[in-house]
DNA sequence: AATTTTTTTGCAACCGGTTGCAAAGTTTTT
DNA sequence: AAAAACTTTGCAACCGGTTGCAAAAAAATT
């Protein structure tokens, strides 16, 4: 059915080399092989076979694009720049869905029977071991949203949590909060755990008192709202810092429906600024995590791995912001 | 780096072809032979390149995943059930973002490059033309929740979207309303259109008034918000069918802006009943559209046309039913 | 035990490209 | 016009598997 290199050589009266190299970038061709090699493969509708080139090249322009977290609308965004930018450079994402896939290791298996050019695991609710597997294979990797520390062995793209939980505990603190809940994602994220340490530390140096830390199941509306209602029983807490704001909007609503009018009864501040956050019923304070930078980063970073696999290990943290919205006290005047 | 085939053969003491047919299904060998090599593959940590055997075999086991509406939430369902769906089958997702690539004939070009076994067109946004593209180029194609045609000649998956028009049509009736407007999706998506023509045919054969029809400009909150502030222009309208859930939030929320209360003063039924339809902010009355449905019969479709591509075009519609929550006036009691 | 049937095995060609190398062809230099 | 330097080209091997075919081995039949 489909054409081949043969087919075009024959047609165009030269070796199939030339007409390999008239599609290789790079490669030698005289004008006048060049053209006749044009007209036949025009003639003849010839596109190079990915998959052969990628078998005599050793490069399939595939990137591995590993997530667990398809339910949240923040995905969308992941997907939609990832998908986009990789298409910019000629590269495909071959999508893994983690959460339908078995074990891990399976799917370190399978990327790599894909040989796919690269790897990027984009999630916080897997350890850095997961993706370090990736590079025991021989895969250049990186971690987005991933956990980065002092002594890298992997490259991570994202945010520093740390700082972000602290500022949580700084915007409340501003705004005059004295006791405040935290209502962080899944427990075992590397990102909730983070965060949490650094709101707690700071809210202890800022003399906020943490009265309740609980933690969502996943990232999802429902469990936000169910984590709530246990925040709900301690009557002291102003204001919550959610983990999500997906959880966040499940928690207001919760506050709602126990009474609660927002600001005034109860604050809420949120996490990542998804399109939502936004919408008149919740206009929520949130922190804003730059998923764009992120992406890019990201991406750029994976093709640069991929040319230069000797690459080091490199962190790179992008600044998040706190999004003025309706779900907070406002700050006081100045002066 | 990688280990291959003849590796193996070599530690195993056999023929290339004996441990080519131990990781192939249904290939003929001795227990003893199997035995040796898969204890060889073992200590070499050998898998089979999924690149060389599919340069053999001509089959990829890579499906094209085409997509156009990256920003909508109803999305994050299709491409957890896709990729899951595709995953369960040994098959891999090759996403392609429409929005990005510049022409819908790079695309099949592209896709046909990397010798796809097969696609999934899912967008309701694109002429069936596109879909058919792929056939023409000898790649078995779905389109889903694409326009079915009686003389379908290719694979459609999807709903009834005129038979939905008259659903909500009827919906508007029962509940006693007389005055209704159609606020519905971007105007050329073939959904919209068959949906509005169900929609206005039945509201005329029920007596029911269709004051204001017009669309929004692509299938956000904003372009909901925003189309919805020209449907409030005409002060008889007590209802609106929207074209999609996030567009119906939007005009929702400008509604309440211009100070009327929902099902009081003015009603809302949405399409698709994403999550957050169900949120309390909104708790929407909507049309339900069974996306679970829809995407495993696509992938089984698909998988069948790869077996057997000589299959004739099928259509495949789903029923879509009322959801019944806040935004309507509720139905009279019976009797 | 000899013959027939069935199963297993290795050979070698093939899938559709790329690429190092040396020969052939051009262009530049002397 | 010959020599040197540079380009272009085709040959042939290779990437890592699969598979039809015939020979070899094993199992079943007589």
């Amino acid at each position: 059915m489909a054409v081949t290199l043969k087919e075009v050589a024959e047609l165009a009266g030269v070796s199939r080399s030339a007409v390999s190299r008239t599609f290789t970038d790079g490669a030698s061709v005289s004008a006048r092989t060049r053209e006749k090699v044009e007209k036949a493969a025009k003639t003849l509708g010839y596109k190079p076979s990915l998959i052969a080139r990628s078998l005599a090249t050793n490069r399939t322009k595939l990137i591995g694009l590993v997530a667990n977290n398809f339910q949240n609308p923040a995905f969308l965004d992941v997907f939609d720049l990832f998908t986009s930018e990789l298409q910019k450079r000629e590269l495909r994402p071959l999508l893994v869905n983690l959460s339908a896939e078995t074990s891990p290791k399976k799917v370190v298996e399978l990327l790599r029977q894909y040989s796919v050019d690269g790897v990027i695991v984009a999630t916080s609710t897997l350890p850095t071991s997961f993706a370090i597997a990736f590079q025991t294979a021989g895969i250049p990797v990186i971690h987005t949203f991933g956990k980065f520390q002092a002594n890298a062995n992997v490259h991570v793209v994202g945010i520093d949590n740390d700082y972000c939980g602290a500022m949580a505990a700084r915007t409340f603190s501003e705004r005059g909060y004295s006791t405040v809940a935290l209502l962080g994602g899944p427990e075992t994220a590397t990102s909730t755990q983070d965060r949490s340490a650094g709101f707690q530390r700071t809210a202890a140096e800022l003399g906020l008192k943490v009265a309740k830390v609980c933690f969502a199941e996943n990232y999802t509306y429902k469990a936000g709202r169910d984590a709530m209602r246990d925040v709900l029983k301690d009557p002291e807490v102003e204001a919550v810092f959610c983990g999500d704001d997906l959880i966040c909007m499940g928690a207001m609503d919760a506050a709602r429906d126990a009474g609660k009018s927002i600001p005034e009864d109860i604050g809420f501040l949120g996490f990542n600024d998804i399109g939502m956050a936004g919408w008149d019923a919740y206009a929520l304070t949130t922190i804003r995590q730059p998923i764009r930078d992120i992406i890019m980063s990201s991406v750029e970073l994976v093709v640069g791995m991929v040319e230069n696999p000797g690459r080091s290990p490199e962190i790179r943290l992008f600044p998040c912001s706190v999004i003025e919205r309706g779900s907070l006290r406002p700050l006081p005047e100045a002066g």
